[in-house]
DNA sequence: TATGAAACAGCATAAGT
DNA sequence: ACTTATGCTGTTTCATA
């Protein structure tokens, strides 16, 4: 049996998700002790597999197993560290919302995927309603933002129109 | 010499910052190296210090030493599990936006806190701009995104107006 | 399917250069 | 800031219930 190099199961294979393409929309049964992993990674990604399995009650084996299959199985997406963006540099964020002309919605995709990659771009929500997307971006300074809105957002011909909301806290919620 | 419990400091006083508590300001300078460990551990929160330190180019005490401070400063919030909320049961995402009676912004932040702890809630946003603030919802079903706009947000008095916006794909950016 | 033990590998940590 | 060295912990497999 050929050794494998060390695949630490609960680290690889992470991010690489963009949120974009379609998934295949599986339904999954979650018990108790699955919802109380997700919960627990959730507030601290960080957490050792012996830790985990204590917190929650099972082997550490079994948590090994448990959390490999929420992974797998998509439920789990990735590990990521919360940075603070005011103490990284771009203290000013925003929340942009767009609406497009109606002949350049189906290039939406792939503006977002665009848009997402920019930087300072935290997230892209394509949405249902008055608006077409959101924009969460956090800028170095007025400037910055009011550069990021020109060209990246109204420069774009298919840009009806962009409403430019200031953030003045973001509170991210403990998920459950 | 007293041996203190190993505390993995990576992963110790980790969350516990709600958001909304008013921060101390100071300016942090981030060198070329800082903002590769923030990109790295913003991808994949869980990578080792030692594979961490190598894949920024710098020695594992360094590497510590580092993450350490910029914990401690601030920069890294916390480490986070992204759930995939579609698939934990929750496939119905929308923001609502929602503005307030002029008398009742003094209450404001207090609504918000109380508004993150529900279950469902993933981000609450406070805005300056035509409204008061954004709630980013996940929700089991149609029934469950209208019961948590109806009584969380219109029941309250000070709530003027809601706007509930559906979110069709959510891309969450990789930062920078 | 979950558990427990055992073995191994790999990591955090603290010296010293 | 790097290198080295050392306990020690976490991961992993396998046998068992």
């Amino acid at each position: 049996m050929e050794k494998a190099p060390r695949s630490n199961d609960l680290r690889t294979r992470v991010g690489g998700q963009s949120g974009l393409e379609r998934r295949p929309l599986v339904h999954v049964r979650l018990d108790d002790v699955d919802h109380r992993l997700l919960a627990a990674l959730a507030e601290d990604a960080r957490l050792a597999n012996n830790a985990l399995a204590q917190k929650v009650g099972i082997a550490p084996s079994t948590c090994l197993a448990r959390v490999r299959r929420l992974r797998d199985e998509g439920v789990l997406r990735g590990f990521h560290a919360d940075v603070d963006p005011a103490l990284a540099g771009r203290p000013l964020q925003a929340i942009v919302a767009v609406r497009m002309h109606g002949a350049a919605r189906s290039r939406l995709k792939a503006f977002l995927r665009e848009l997402a990659e920019l930087p300072g771009v935290m997230n892209v929500y394509l949405l249902g309603g008055a608006h077409d997307f959101f924009v969460h971006v956090a800028a170095p300074d007025s400037d910055g933002l009011n550069d990021f809105v020109i060209e990246n957002l109204s420069a774009n011909p298919g840009v009806a129109l962009t409403e430019t909301n200031l953030i003045f806290e973001h509170v991210r919620a403990s998920w459950y």
